[in-house]
DNA sequence: CACCGGAATAGAAACGTTTCCAACGTAGGC
DNA sequence: GCCTACGTTGGAAACGTTTCTATTCCGGTG
């Protein structure tokens, strides 16, 4: 609807019509308790009238809250951060804030332009997945934001709330299950140190050796990313080794799509030539000639933690210091594993 | 940085900090050549030392744009608009637009609230993908929409932007393939009549038999619904009939999910006992074992066509009438397909 | 009947920027 | 040397809300 002049009408022209102030107008919406019952309903009726709405950037000033928040990853392609994006979507909407979706396709740069643009007014926090936990601009920018944040599944020397995952056990679990089929050439690929997912998971497999009283495979240690690219790449190697390995962790929703492509590329067949763990459920890893053993987290679970902990500190005039919450992995038995021969 | 008073610096602390005045201060950062260059060089001394950065909420408020734009879909762990969201995003960003990304689960009241929410202030623009060509309450709020918007794949008799694909002759051409492979029980499986794409499958599979000069097959069309369940509803039943189909049609990339759900649990070897052809590329469909005969389509293209087509109503002046784009589909053979026995 | 207290309201300031208009100074042309 | 024109600047209005303060109005009480 539109005042005279053809532009939506604003609170004053709610005012006028109704004969009241623009005070009262605002008050009948925002705390229509204080506002007389004969007076608040004439202002609605010219609301309605009018088909007054109010003008959210005016709010924004006004309130200096934009009902906002940024959510920060590497690729929604990837269907885990979808997943999560959608948990963390629906807690925070209930709540009535919306999110920016911001893909920073696995460069630091977009990630500080990122939170760049998330300053200064533009969202009231950030949930993030940083793409690597040492790049010194994204720090420096994390340590002066004047929003609150969350990280998910990343670690830092800062006081920041974060949801992680304890990888080092699902790891441990997994490969445990691996050593007690018999296999003892089992190759892990996953991504780098430069992230927590990487180093933990990498720790738990390497301890699991270890309470076995086994060495562990150094050779057999893929840590690098946690790309398609880098899943194919590894796996292609891994499979024409000399002494090949008999077991593959694919330690990555998306590693694990890098995987099966070598694996059909070089024909060989799960699980009777290779037993295989994925980790995280995806359409691909529940479907893929059979169900795959996998080690699986709540991820609904998780990003509404992350939500939760966000809303915290945007609601609450709670300033308690920064909280790390740990959800742990479940092992998944489904048929891409045999014993070894 | 801070003031004084410890709050962010404003615009005036940095004007009274190079003795200039406000106003020259925001042409110095909107319009650097209509300062000398003197004072420019005051001005951006007293900003950084002042550490100032404009407030993003007070710009939306004085210049009546938000730079921001509203993406409204289904579900963002749908991989194909997944990849459609990242090419608006990419094009967006790159001219300073950021996105709200409404996932509506499939339903009518939540694309409606959607749309209300980003109404009146909070975006620019909007790019959706409508559940239902039908519903009235998502209609009359389009028809009100005072933002310019697109529509992915959906026909409205409203005049909206639209880019479509042309999925009638992507049916035509994989069911003619078929039926050159002698196929004649043919099914498809693919949304309902209420949205363009499963109207525009029906008719161009329905077509195909008549240019053949046979009976299209009624009684394998299963044109409902767009999701896993529906698809695994429909091709368990199938498999079931009596006189089963010997191939299948998943129109649609949640549908195939749940085709192949279906097939594994009845244990139907593909292309061995049934052919299978699937539209759009998703892991899946690329990776099962064997790459999935499928129709396809340029989402990329796609993608940013629609953010183009919005950033012309956004930027320019150009109230030309609405366009219709529609983009091709191609048939990329894969392995799942073989002659009917 | 005057006064007091509380509830309800009017009115204005404030949020931080952009933009418009007027004023100023300077240089160039006559 | 004066007038004009242009480039540069200061100052203020405006964007549409919310919120604070002051005012009004009412009923009830002394």
């Amino acid at each position: 609807m539109k005042n005279l002049e053809g532009k939506a009408a604003t609170i004053r022209d709610v005012a006028r019509l109704s004969g009241v102030s623009v005070g009262t107008v605002s008050r009948s919406l925002n705390a229509p308790d204080t506002v007389r019952p004969d007076t608040l309903g004439k202002v609605r009726a010219a609301i309605k009238t009018l088909g007054f709405q109010p003008d959210a950037r005016a709010q924004t000033m006004r309130r200096r809250t934009t009902m906002t928040v940024g959510f920060v990853i590497d690729d929604i392609a990837n269907p885990w951060h979808a997943s999560c994006f959608k948990a963390v979507d629906t807690e925070m909407r209930a709540h009535g804030y919306s999110l920016y979706l911001m893909s920073t396709n696995g460069r630091a740069s977009q990630e500080a332009a990122a939170i760049d643009m998330l300053q200064h007014g533009r969202a009231d926090g950030v949930i993030l997945t940083l793409n690597n936990e040492q790049d010194s601009r994204t720090i420096a920018r994390l340590k002066e934001l004047r929003i609150p944040s969350v990280l998910l599944d990343r670690e830092l020397p800062l006081e920041i709330d974060a949801v992680l995952t304890d990888h080092a056990t699902g790891l441990r679990q997994a490969t445990n299950y691996l050593i007690g089929l018999g296999h003892r050439r089992i190759a892990i690929i996953t991504a780098g140190s430069d992230i927590r997912p990487g180093r933990e998971r990498v720790r738990g497999f390497v301890e699991a050796f270890e309470q076995s009283g086994l060495p562990a495979p150094k050779d057999l240690i893929r840590s690098q990313s946690l790309s398609v690219d880098f899943g194919f790449r590894e796996a292609s190697a891994l499979l024409q080794m000399h002494e090949r390995p008999t077991a593959i962790i694919a330690a990555g929703n998306r590693i694990l799509v890098g995987v099966l492509r070598a694996i059909q590329q070089q024909n060989v067949s799960i699980p009777r030539d290779l037993s295989l763990i994925a980790c995280d459920r995806s359409d691909v890893a529940l479907l893929y000639p059979g169900p795959i053993t996998l080690i699986d987290r709540a991820v609904e679970e998780i990003g509404r933690t992350a939500a939760q902990l966000l809303l915290e500190r945007l609601t609450g005039q709670s300033s308690r210091p920064a909280q790390r919450i740990t959800f742990p992995t479940h092992l998944i038995l489904g048929g891409s594993c045999l014993p070894a021969r």
